[in-house]
DNA sequence: TTTTAGCACTCTAATTAAGAGAGTGCTAAA
DNA sequence: TTTAGCACTCTCTTAATTAGAGTGCTAAAA
């Protein structure tokens, strides 16, 4: 089939505009009008004919407007769209803000979903960056309160998981300091599986100690993605297509589970992808509550260090432009901070020594 | 202005009941037939127009039947409602659930954001333990490259906070543990204020030290409230009334504001409280973004240990007896793993020493 | 004095009918 | 290839009608 003409291009680019800001079906006369076009309204009725029935454009009925289908979304911006930077000043807030709270990974995930929530429109959703492969950095015991002894467990990557032991007996501050100096220079740069393979050299209180780590081990695994953090819920709510309709709080509970960002990425090959930005419009007819849905995603971090997902959902005639764009642009920032402020490989931590 | 009869009472209770089943108003002779009362629906409508009268219900319209008002929703919750018990089952289930995240803090949040979204139907947020007074328990200071080092502080209460610090040079990790051991022995205990007022005796490495900790302990103050953990926002939008109304958006968007909790609570006195829970009734006059709503919520947590809240979204027509039940429940139980698992006063803490 | 049957009245929500408006596809001319 | 003209289609809005639920009042019964 051979490709569109420039014509049908442009108008499926204005109809697919117009749409977005208009929610409402857009009919020849109003697109011609709209925007001052040098030809009749039967023309563009013409061209939005070819367009419908190669499936770009569709009618809710015989008489209305034309309005996109998911394959228009799909050409448009896997073809149309052009890419688009953020604008200048909005850079340069956003990446203010971000300097503010630098010293603060969890801050910096809540602050991304609430910047891309506020840019998009859209309800977003990011994951705290995290390590892939948990390995032992570092760990502290502190006693509390008799038997009772915080096991603070630092991984590779700068993540920290914590935890309340209780021990057989009661020991001493300077006693566990000891033991957790000794097991960290043993347990350094393991992951799980060795670390267990080992496990019948440890006896006594050291073996529990060990055994601890482990179950916290597996637990990080499990909980894979880590914290999530969402903002702009509400924005769904205020489209039209939405206000007072089953599908936004299906989005919501969507949303609510949690594992969707992992979903939607397992599958990602897809989604259009736009330069490290990944498109899934409509579901894809693989998530059948995702279909008046769009999202935009993508990962951000260094792989090998610890990585992220960020993502949009919006109404399927969202701004994909200024989406996409903000998506890239929080996903560098959130990657270059990942890379200056996250804990390198362990080898080299003892470059200057004494 | 005399008390209302017993039959009134009846009648109220029944209204309310039953507008929280149906949404819909309700009329006498419904009532009647609903539950075979042995009177004619004559004497309710003269009952219904007492309470009427009094304020209690109200009708839509002039031939409609009769809705609770906030007045009567008030008297049923704060006289008419008698004390419930979670089911026992339910509670079983619930410790249960509580006992295999026992370890982890912010699973406990979490885990109370998704049961009382569950069992109250409605958007439940539950705020993270956290201690009222900062004092600082332990810190450490972790190389990881070249001159990035992690610090790590401990609250006392446990809760803890890292952030990544750059040295002005590279330091061995022996001279690092070195120097966070003698200062956790210099700053345990103290607070913000007294850190602040000998900031002075510390100077070269040891004062930036002292100056990261400081900064993270009033970041930890303004942060106020720490981790909001939320769930069952989809609930409130099942709710007939609000499908397709502005309300459940600008309900959801006042949740997602993150400082509602402590809003109310610091006016908790207006609300009316049974039993340690908090029940704030149609925004009670001061949120007016409430008006259609109402919210249970209490406490939890050991005084001067570590405190946090959790509380309940709902329509005005909540099933208030499960909720209040759920509420106080979960917040007994999160009160006992606080007291279980935080750390107490520091002073005792080295009560087995060597 | 309290309760209840009877009844006229009121207001909403659902149903139907009519018409305006927007937009289309087709035909024939430019 | 484009465009003016036109009949046609379908939805959305408005108005009118009706069915139904519920009320308040009165007068009789308990």
């Amino acid at each position: 089939m051979e490709d569109l003409t420039e014509r049908q291009k442009f108008i499926l680019s204005l109809v697919v505009h117009e749409f977005t800001r208009t929610a409402a079906p857009i009919g020849s006369q109003n697109l011609v009008s709209q925007f001052h076009l040098d030809m009749s309204s039967a023309t563009v009725r013409n061209e939005m004919a070819v367009l419908t029935e190669r499936g770009y454009l569709r009618q809710p009925h015989t008489s209305a407007g034309r309005v996109p289908t998911e394959e228009g979304y799909r050409y448009f911006v896997g073809r149309l769209l052009r890419e688009t930077q953020l604008p200048d000043a909005a850079r340069r807030t956003i990446a203010h803000q971000f300097y503010q709270s630098r010293q603060d990974v969890s801050q910096w995930t809540r602050l991304a979903a609430s910047v891309l929530a506020v840019q998009s429109r859209g309800a977003s959703v990011v994951t705290a960056p995290r390590t892939e492969q948990l390995q032992v950095r570092h760990l502290e015991l502190i006693a509390t309160r008799g038997r009772q002894v915080l096991l603070i467990l630092v991984l590779a990557g700068g993540e920290v998981q914590q935890r309340m032991v209780l021990l057989d007996e009661a020991v001493s501050q300077e006693q566990l300091s000891a033991l957790a100096d000794r097991l960290t220079r043993a347990l350094q740069g393991l992951d799980e599986a060795s670390i267990r393979a080992q496990l019948g050299q440890w006896t006594g209180l050291e073996a529990s100690v060990v055994t601890w780590v482990l179950e916290e081990l597996t637990q990080a695994e499990t909980m894979a993605g880590g914290e999530v953090y969402m903002d702009g819920v509400a924005n769904v709510l205020a489209e039209p297509e939405f206000s007072g309709s089953e599908d936004a709080r299906r989005a919501i509970e969507l949303l609510e589970r949690r594992t969707l960002l992992r979903e939607l990425l397992a599958h990602s090959a897809l989604a259009h992808d736009a330069g490290g930005v990944q498109v899934v419009i409509g579901g894809e007819g693989i998530w059948e509550e995702l279909r008046p849905f769009s999202m935009v995603l993508a990962s951000y971090g260094a792989p090998g260090l610890a990585t992220g997902t960020l993502g949009v959902l919006g109404p399927m005639r969202m701004a994909y432009g200024r989406t996409i764009s903000t998506v890239r642009f929080l996903s560098g920032l959130l990657s270059d901070l990942v890379a200056e402020t996250m804990v390198e490989e362990i080898p080299g931590s003892e470059e200057v020594n004494g």
